[in-house]
DNA sequence: CTGAAAGCGCTAACAC
DNA sequence: GTGTTAGCGCTTTCAG
């Protein structure tokens, strides 16, 4: 039994003559491991958690399926624990989660990723976990994409267009992509050889409506700006909005570029110009290195994933 | 220990004082009950799997989520199983769920809900199943909204702003809902004394696009519509971006209207006039009938829940 | 390299 | 109403 056990397990000290005998009988039965019962005697749970805040995101469902990709390529389970961010309970929830579900690691997707205290635990309990898009801090196992270059370069978009009164939307300020967005908007605008203004840059919480109250006070400037660059697709949408009810047009009259090309992207009118982030490709490569972390403590790394840009309609030549 | 094990499980024969005190001392000890042991030793696993196609939709997450608050206020687990519904494997891959993962029950969306031999199979299986929006024929347990009825009423929202000319771009045939929201739409029509027209009615799939190239081919008629009700969100966002691309104005030229109230319905501008179905709660009734039928099998039902009209600025007086 | 024995934490079946 | 006993199907430990 225990024979059977190792080969199935992959584990050293079994002749070849009778792991291939074992194997045959696997195939010849249709032998499949009871995974309760490994649990149950043995130490790992073949299960790993997704753990999330703001549940209802599109960038979230396909992060999700990219995690799901690579936990049913490896006969992993995933299970999903959305958590409401307010850094108090979310400890105490995930050591439950841990304890009583004994997940072998979990996939961190932000503001989670940034948790300092729920990181510093999972380290104690030896929970391996992996992050996409972490801040810099915690930069050991995950996936990641040069969000500053990209906004960097969106911005260089805008500026090529002519446009030299740009404005930014700043995302909400617990996520570190807020951060890398607005760094990549001030390089964007230094390498075009254009001033950075306080007043051109507004806050926002990366939702539609933050996005739509965030250009109307853009729009009631003295000098308005021709081009804004949100820190993603929803609070773009929210900007077209606000432009298109004042009367104006996109992009005669202001050009408007989002972040993540989300499917809103493509469905609003006009289609937006938008960075491109491979999310399931993120969610697939994050869990692949956390399983390689569970295998093998210490292994799996931070893999960095090229973006593309977007251009589309929602961005044209500044006016005259 | 067996009397413990009486109350966590709601089992009867348990005096009042015992199962309270045995509360205390769960609540004081937080012990949680290690569920791969259940599992084993049980015939139960406290798992559900929620099975699905077209997984890139805010639908979805929403019917996830629903799903997920059930299960979580009941000690169960959830699965996902996403499935290419294409028939001929569907029923294997499930088998191998079922077997493997031993699965309690199954949560079904459109169109998996209506897949004839699946259901059989499930049968024979034993394995219960909830549907979500599922056809007539296998209205068993689950959650349903009168999506006829709603049609019907969005049309007659249009008629009383003097629309005459009614178009409606159908849904993906494979769904029941595209078959209802028809339905709804002819008796709407003739409930405000207007007479069905073929032309006016044209095929769509529910992807934006094809809601893009069905406008057109409205817009291109002798005598176009001055009001579309589309069969969801997307292809009435798809409409949108086809009038404004013709220099039309929405709903000034064309009125146009959805279905679902999807998060793309208040980030397009104009905000879009669509059915509001409460998604998530559906999925946790789904959910929650299912666990039902689990404890007791027989039990559980069919459940309506209420759907509303979101007038929005997308839909307006016919013009003159 | 192989296998026997002893559980993992719970529930089913059956006493009491 | 409550407790006892015997596993569920594996992995661990340790002896051969």
């Amino acid at each position: 039994m225990k024979t059977v056990s190792r080969v199935l397990n992959h584990e050293p000290n079994v002749s070849e003559e009778t792991r291939r005998r074992v194997e045959e009988a696997v195939a010849r039965l249709q032998y499949r491991p009871n995974p309760s019962a490994r649990t149950l005697a043995g130490r790992r749970s073949y299960l790993v958690a997704m753990l999330y805040d703001n549940p209802s995101s599109n960038y979230l469902m396909e992060v999700e399926l990219g995690v799901l990709d690579a936990c049913q390529s490896q006969h992993y389970n995933m299970m999903l624990a959305p958590l409401v961010y307010d850094a108090k309970d979310i400890v105490a929830k995930v050591e439950v989660l841990v304890v009583q579900s004994r997940v072998d690691g979990v996939v961190l997707t932000p503001p989670i990723t940034d948790d300092q205290a729920l990181l510093r635990r999972l380290d104690e309990l030896g929970v391996p976990y992996a992050s996409v898009s972490p801040k810099e801090e915690n930069r050991r196992i995950g996936v990641i994409v040069d969000e500053r270059r990209a906004a960097a370069e969106i911005v260089g978009h805008l500026a090529s267009l002519g446009h030299t009164r740009i404005a930014h939307i700043k995302g909400h300020p617990a996520h570190g992509a807020s951060g890398w967005r607005l760094e990549g908007y001030r390089e964007g605008l230094a390498r075009a050889g254009l001033r950075y203004e306080p007043a051109l840059v507004v806050d926002g919480e990366f939702s539609y409506d933050s996005g739509y109250v965030a250009t109307n006070a853009l729009l009631d400037l003295a000098r308005p700006p021709t081009a804004i660059f949100a820190a993603n697709d929803d609070m773009a949408a929210g900007a077209i909005c606000a432009i298109c009810e004042r009367g104006l047009s996109v992009p005669r009259d202001v050009s408007v570029c989002g972040f993540d090309d989300t499917p809103i992207a493509r469905h609003i009118y006009p289609a937006l110009t938008t960075v491109r982030q491979p999310t399931r490709e993120m969610g697939r490569l994050a869990a692949l290195e956390l399983l390689k972390a569970i295998r093998k403590p210490g292994s799996g790394g931070m893999v960095e994933v090229p973006y593309t840009l977007q251009l589309r309609r929602s961005t044209g030549p500044a006016p005259a």
